[in-house]
RNA sequence: GGGCUCGUAGCUCAGCUGGAUAGAGCACCUCCCUUCUAAGGAGGCGGUCAUAGGUUCGAAUCCUAUCGGGCUCACCA
């Protein structure tokens, strides 16, 4: 990985630990500068630092080629060159070779050790606290249609927006996450419609459905009945184009999306009853996934707030109005085309109430600085020039707001489709992946001792593990094959694998009665050890990496390198057969710190770690 | 057709702000539990980084074109 310098702004986070690696890069760099003006008389401007490949001798390195722009000569003598100066002028370098262009530097153990020391010293080691005066960031995800339960899609839009929350929280942000909620329009009507007919009474409770299983099986209902009457209108006659429009009962539910608007009070009754359930069944899913928001918009109350930015806009000649009525924003200056803002007859569209709710949430949240959605990448179009309009508008927040574009999640079939019956339903994937790790667990015996309780409480950690990190560890904005006949692993590169060494760290550490506060010095670290500590050195930047990109693949790539390091370590290393007890100490210490750190990026994942499995 | 996006080992993915011989896991083949948890470790097999050009001392990475997959271009949301 790179250890690249200009990714870290001054002032952007500030502790200790980036202070000892900066300050020896820093260090390095300008002696390198100091190297190359005595030596050759020229001014180099920076200096490339990249971590030394595992094959080669050395912690750092520094690229020689760039020089030669500056430096006229053989690069093996200049890094030669470099590389004598560096070891006589910093007590940390203690050796270097140089292969091809490249002056690959050996740093002493004490300068690890001292990081070690200063990171066991934070409380929460890689993070930044809370900034003053930062603007706060808004992250809406999830955001479902209420008449159909969560699929594995939803899975991936909500992990990755509580995922992505608490990274940004991590890299310093106040964050507040939020929800749109899909609650009004035809759909809605449909199921309510399909209830009231066929439903006989039914309630989630007297059939002991799920709220959200509950009402998704009338908007199935719905939509078999529609088709049967369509194919009734065309054995009667119709055109198929005829029959869909004349369905009786989907004229029927238009009628009654009207009568919603007209707030009709049986109409609006059963609409919230119906709801509920739903809301219930959805907070019951967010439960089991661990997830939370700050606050909700519902659709049925932001659908009208747009307008009145309509008019602003207006009249800020943001946008203009056709002779039918309708407002439009002429974007093809900015490359795109005309976009429809409010129809004809004056009722909102998709853009209208984005726009309007926009706004109302920095009204509601004066600290907000800028906002993410995580939406799917079917909406690229819509969020650029949702962007686009609210810059045109004049809000400084505006340039502050970005579109977490997520991939779909398909299946070797095609695309889920809730009509068809083809999704992987949420609810019922966790509970299938909490009975493959009971199965596994049981089958390695590892948990005598535990009751019942306990150990369902282990494979629930286990089972969601395996699907959380399944879901997190592919770049987000790509789309992820899911096969349900293969499903999930539970070895390699995996959330059990990890959670596995996290498990085995707490056994050591509960067989160790050790001083954690102890500062060790003076030790001669073993390959392994220097090996683990680089990589721990790695966290608070991948942090800021991954809020800079939003992607929690980036927590989930690093920890399971981090892990790797550690099984490999574990294997080769004996901790409570260390030669003195003093390195015995550092051992345990360093499994301590790898173990929190372990189960601090998972808590960034939304992962939790078993003290055993 | 225009726009956006993806294409890396048999499969699933890292690497992409240009740097050394392109890395993991799964699968397949060898070894390692009388020692701290074998859901583990050590090693082997496996690659024209879609293709063709270009920029560069240096390209999987940047640029252009082509091919292939996905999404999108509604007075739907």
């Amino acid at each position: 990985m790179m250890l690249n310098l200009s990714r870290v702004k001054a002032g952007s986070y500030f502790n200790d630990l980036l202070f000892i690696k900066m300050s020896l890069q820093q260090t390095i760099s300008e002696n390198v500068k100091t190297a190359i003006h005595t030596l050759y008389n020229a001014n180099l401007e920076s200096v490339e630092f990249q971590a030394t490949r595992k094959e080669f001798e050395g912690d750092i390195t520094v690229v020689v080629f760039p020089m030669l722009r500056v430096v006229k000569g053989n690069p093996v003598q200049i890094g030669e060159a470099i590389g004598s100066f560096l070891v006589e002028n910093i007590k940390e370098v203690i050796a270097y070779n140089v292969v091809k262009g490249f002056l690959n530097l050996v740093i002493s153990d004490s300068y690890y050790l001292d990081f070690f020391a200063a990171a066991k010293k934070e409380k929460q080691f890689g993070f930044v606290s809370l900034k003053e005066g930062e603007k706060a960031v808004m992250v809406e995800y999830s955001s479902p249609n209420t008449n159909k339960p969560l699929h594995l899609g939803h899975i991936r839009n909500i992990l990755l927006g509580h995922s992505v929350a608490e990274i940004i929280k991590a890299s310093g942000k106040k964050v507040y996450k939020t929800q749109i909620i899909n609650d009004r329009g035809i759909h809605i009507c449909k199921s309510m419609l399909a209830w009231q007919r066929y439903g006989k009474g039914d309630t989630p409770e007297s059939t002991g459905l799920k709220g959200d299983k509950f009402v998704g099986n009338y908007y199935v209902k719905f939509d078999q009945i529609y088709k049967e009457q369509i194919a009734e209108g065309i054995a009667g006659g119709k055109t198929e184009e005829e029959a869909k429009k004349e369905a009786e009962i989907l004229i029927a539910a238009q009628e009654m999306l009207r009568k919603w608007e007209a707030s009709d009070d049986q109409v609006v009754q059963l609409w919230e009853k119906m709801n509920g359930w739903v809301y219930d069944g959805f907070e019951q899913t967010y439960k089991t996934l661990g997830v939370d928001f700050d606050s909700y918009y519902y659709e049925s109350n932001t659908y009208l707030l747009g307008k009145d930015n309509i008019e602003e806009g207006l009249s800020k000649g943001v946008f203009f109005k056709k002779e039918d009525g309708s407002v439009w924003c002429d974007l093809t200056e900015d490359g795109l085309d005309e976009k429809l803002v409010l129809r004809s007859d004056g009722t909102a569209v998709y853009m209208t109430q984005d726009i309007g709710t926009a706004i109302q949430r920095v009204k509601d949240n004066p600290d907000v600085g800028g906002m993410i959605y995580i939406v799917g990448n079917e909406q690229d179009y819509h969020f650029k020039v949702l962007f686009l309009i609210l810059k045109k508008l004049g809000y400084d927040w505006a340039k502050n707001l970005h579109h977490l574009s997520y991939g779909m999640v398909d299946l070797p079939s095609g695309k889920m489709k809730s009509r068809e019956g083809t999704v992987v339903d949420a609810d019922d994937l966790v509970v299938e992946m909490e009975e493959t790790a009971g199965e596994i667990s049981k089958e390695l015996g590892k948990l005598e001792g535990y009751t019942d309780n306990e150990r369902n409480e282990i494979y629930k950690i286990i089972g969601s593990g395996a699907l959380k990190y399944f879901i997190l560890k592919v770049d987000p904005k790509k789309r992820i094959l899911f096969n349900p006949s293969e499903s999930v692993d539970f070895q390699g590169n995996t959330g059990p694998f990890i959670q596995y060494t996290y498990a085995r760290i707490q056994a050591i550490l509960r067989k160790a009665d050790f001083d954690w506060s102890k500062t060790i010095v003076d030790i001669e670290l073993h390959e392994k050890e220097k090996e683990l500590i680089k990589q721990l050195e790695l966290y608070p930047e991948v942090i800021q990496n991954a809020a800079n990109d939003l992607s929690p693949a980036i927590i989930s790539n690093y920890t399971y390198d981090l892990v790797k390091s550690y099984n490999s370590f574990f294997q080769n290393v004996s901790i409570f057969g260390a030669d003195s007890e003093i390195e015995k100490l550092f051992r345990i210490q360093l499994s301590d710190l790898v173990g929190s750190t372990i189960q601090s990026a998972f808590r960034l994942l939304g992962i939790k770690v078993p003290d055993r499995m």
